[in-house]
DNA sequence: AGCAAAATGAAAACCATTGTCAAAACGGCC
DNA sequence: GGCCGTTTTGACAATGGTTTTCATTTTGCT
């Protein structure tokens, strides 16, 4: 437990499959009897997104949410509105399209968001159901 | 005067070109002499929303920033990270990809956010010269 | 061990946003 | 015009996620 809590941090983040907001998993750590520091989880949670090891975004109310990516690489994220469920995809051809749009504009340096949201098949069923 | 202060919040809007957050509608307002209240600018934005007469969204560090949408229909924007100038841009492929990648996975009611960040071209030189 | 640099965490500071509530503006109505 | 109930407003307080501060602890190195 001696080496960073940042490894105990990236473990938590590892095993879950939609995304984590700080306080959630400062919560999560302390149940689970970790000593560990709010203010350490966050930057822990900085110093991960820093490395591009993680993923962040902004929840419509403005809390951050993190999320360990599967793959190094640049992606993007299709994820359920209801359950959270989170498939990374990628989309070669909407990177083009993002920086021929930057070109066309004579921006430069262009980065870009790009967030799917919708239904999972199991959600979907639910609400059939329900 | 007395028609709610919404209008005037609208018409600030209407004259900016980039995203403007709510606090800097405040300042400007208060600035050309309005007699505002910082909650009554925030009610109007939100009611602004609400009609989606207006687009929100939120900048990497939560704040969250409004722009008149110029056009009805959906469409994303090109922002420069330095001054915020924005082009409204359409992105009939990635309507299309965003589409395709949730009924690959079978989700349903699918929506997507797009943001494109870069630097725009009098900002590059801005950076070059000072 | 011994010591400088980095990491930690409790508490305070920040700051955009939201809630509270009393005062002011509005809209009928006589 | 004067009255009264409803809506809007705005100063101020409260909220809550995030960041700073700073003293203490741990780490890395010799």
């Amino acid at each position: 437990m001696t080496t960073s809590r940042r490894q105990a941090v990236r473990k938590v983040l590892a095993a879950s499959t939609s995304f984590r907001s700080a306080q959630d998993i400062y919560a999560e750590m302390r149940a689970s009897g970790a000593k560990i520091g709010l203010t350490t989880v966050y930057r822990a949670l900085q110093a991960l997104s820093d490395a591009g090891e993680i993923d962040v975004l902004r929840t419509d109310d403005g809390e951050a949410v993190y999320r360990a990516c599967a793959t190094v690489s640049h992606h993007h994220h299709l994820v359920c509105r209801r359950c959270g469920k989170t498939v990374e995809v990628a989309g070669p051809d909407v990177e083009r399209w993002a920086e021929a749009v930057g070109k066309e504009h004579g921006f430069t340096d262009v980065t870009h968001t790009v967030e799917v949201f919708g239904t999972c098949p199991s959600c979907a069923e639910e609400a059939k159901a329900g």
